[in-house]
DNA sequence: AAAAATAATGTTCACGTGAACACAATAAAT
DNA sequence: ATTTATTGTGTTCACGTGAACATTATTTTT
């Protein structure tokens, strides 16, 4: 499956003409003539020509800068993954001159969205990768990338805004059915069932409806009735009546808990390891979710691979700034489930 | 965190000496005095310096070479997924230089793989990926790629001859255990336990038994007694006492039927779609499996991920031949727990 | 001391692309 | 009819590396 590769060069001598012209017709720069463009793409046509992408970045030369801006992984741990995922992507691609620098916003305070946004943009990056959460201060900093031709690439969050951009997610209405699929394997009859919502802020709210859902329709569709489910809303950051609520909770008998955030840990301090009779799903692999699952106070964690999602948006900016390829407008990575078996497998 | 992108030119200049001095003492190709040595050690000490890989790549401008040599998808289906990741990586890499020559043989004979091997060889590749599955054979190959000073990578079967390849694959054992849990998980309490082992040659078999080693351990883990397991060996190809088998054993009351290789269709044909008070796990995303995972008979596929255990083969080959990076001795990859919900999600 | 051999260092080219530049041919303007 | 634009075409350079090649300095041999 090997084919000649031809030259700039070869397609000159193809069809008679110099490599300017040949040059000129590719990139459409004008000042040739009928007769020379017209030879020029019909060789084109015969031939498969592919610019060699080495030689172009040699010759461009020119280092990408990228920004990536995310909440600040010292308020949330959640973020510490994507923040990896932007390293290792940062190091794997910066031989081909590409660099990345870091920029974090409080992910309480859209204000602070707005303001380390604005810095970004003043740092004249040639592209920027962003875990928005704020919806309308997202779609204010898309416009303003989008006005200065800036392209830029967003995870975790979809906040469609245009076709411009490309967003690396998962598809949460499904995550939430596959949560209810383990629950629903795990467990021979169905009694109480509880959903917590842990909503530091509005913003992630629709991430989570999305989830519950998908988790409510699958089980719907087993027969479940609307009253088996239990939703229960954690606003405050303290969370000082989540342990009487699971503890009054767990004295009626429960079937399962489902929590639409990564903070299954916060439900878990309220748990025996041993002897549980209902099944208790989170979401993401932060250090607190991970040793409950080993320890057996929870049985599925789903991945949202955030470091992936990262790495990717990384990925295709490079893609598209330095080898200028096409990118996807979306890509929706696998929802991975997670056991305390098969968890080392994923750190 | 952007550093000044030092040239062998910068070298130069700072140590006062030509590029081309540079370059010997970097290649130390000698014909440099002490002293320049020592300078341009110096300088080099100091700064952090890293070749530009794009001039170096282009400088080359070899074309790379690589062989892969896979069991025939067309005797069995299971390596259509290789063979995918394989073109994959090629049309990821060909703007490299890399050409990817696939040559395949029949996993049934072991004369077959020798004789493709010997191609290969003949054909004077400048790297090579291959699944092999006859030790002995193999390690024969193996052998002469290393006096050939030929570098190769390994996936799906860990036939470990020295510490000269890489190995891309799955902790078998592990995923025995993980396919315990999921099975211990959805039921109660365990009755009767099948294992298939679908066994054209006998060079499948440290495969499968470390597969149910893994799974065996799990559930003694758990208190199950040896009793509960019946293990089924299938070594024609026709298959035909299974459905005896099946049927004899469902007069049984059954928990759960493991099967170690990628042929759970063959046991899905005997069951039925719904009402199954038993758990179907199985590996891969064969198409078959899969249509059968989505029907409900088979209810936990493993995916052993052999697209990107290929990809990353060729990947691999990559970085060392093409970018001269360093390359991992062995890389296992997660072991994906797949069901009806999340299936769509991977494919 | 001059010639020859060896060692050390510097210079140049090629890789393929993209664009600036220089030049030639034609057309338009004086 | 000569000058001046305009258009088309070819040539050259730079990107950073790696190695062949050319040159200069030093040592060894005669």
């Amino acid at each position: 499956m090997s084919f000649k590769k031809y030259t700039t060069k070869d397609i000159a001598k193809l069809a008679d003409v110099s490599r300017g012209t040949v040059d000129r017709v590719l990139h459409g720069r004008g000042r040739v003539s009928e007769a020379a463009e017209k030879k020029v793409k019909q060789v084109l046509a015969e031939i498969d020509y592919r610019p060699n992408v080495i030689a172009r970045t040699l010759r461009e030369n020119k280092d990408i800068h990228i920004a990536s801006l995310i909440p600040s992984p010292e308020i949330d741990s959640f973020w510490k993954k994507p923040k990896n995922g932007i390293n290792e992507a940062f190091s794997s691609y910066n031989s081909f001159g590409v660099t990345v620098v870091q920029y974090f916003y409080d992910q309480n305070d859209p204000a602070s969205f707005k303001k380390i946004a604005q810095e970004v943009i003043d740092s004249a990056p040639d592209g920027v990768l962003t875990a928005p959460l704020f919806k309308k201060e997202a779609l204010d900093f898309f416009m303003k990338c989008k006005e200065l031709n800036l392209p830029y690439t967003t995870f975790n969050t979809d906040i469609t805004s245009s076709d411009y951009a490309c967003f690396i997610g998962q598809d949460l209405y499904q995550s939430g059915r596959i949560a209810a699929d383990l629950l629903y394997k795990s467990q021979r009859e169905l009694k109480k069932i509880l959903i917590f919502h842990f909503d530091e802020e509005i913003s992630n709210s629709p991430h989570m409806q999305e989830k519950e859902r998908g988790f409510k329709n699958y089980l719907k569709e087993q027969g479940i009735k609307e009253s088996t489910f239990n939703t229960v809303n954690l606003i405050d950051k303290g969370y000082k009546d989540l342990k009487e609520i699971i503890n009054t909770s767990l004295t009626e008998d429960i079937s399962g808990i489902f929590i639409t955030t990564s903070k299954a840990y916060e439900v878990a301090k309220y748990l025996n390891t041993d002897g549980q009779k209902f099944t208790v799903i989170g979401y993401d692999l932060v250090e607190d979710n991970v040793l409950n699952l080993k320890s057996g106070k929870i049985d599925f964690l789903i991945n949202q691979n955030p470091r992936k999602q990262a790495f990717q948006g990384i990925h295709y900016l490079t893609e598209l700034l330095v080898f200028k390829k096409d990118i996807p407008k979306k890509e929706l990575l696998p929802i991975d489930i997670i056991t305390k078996e098969n968890i080392n497998t994923y750190l």
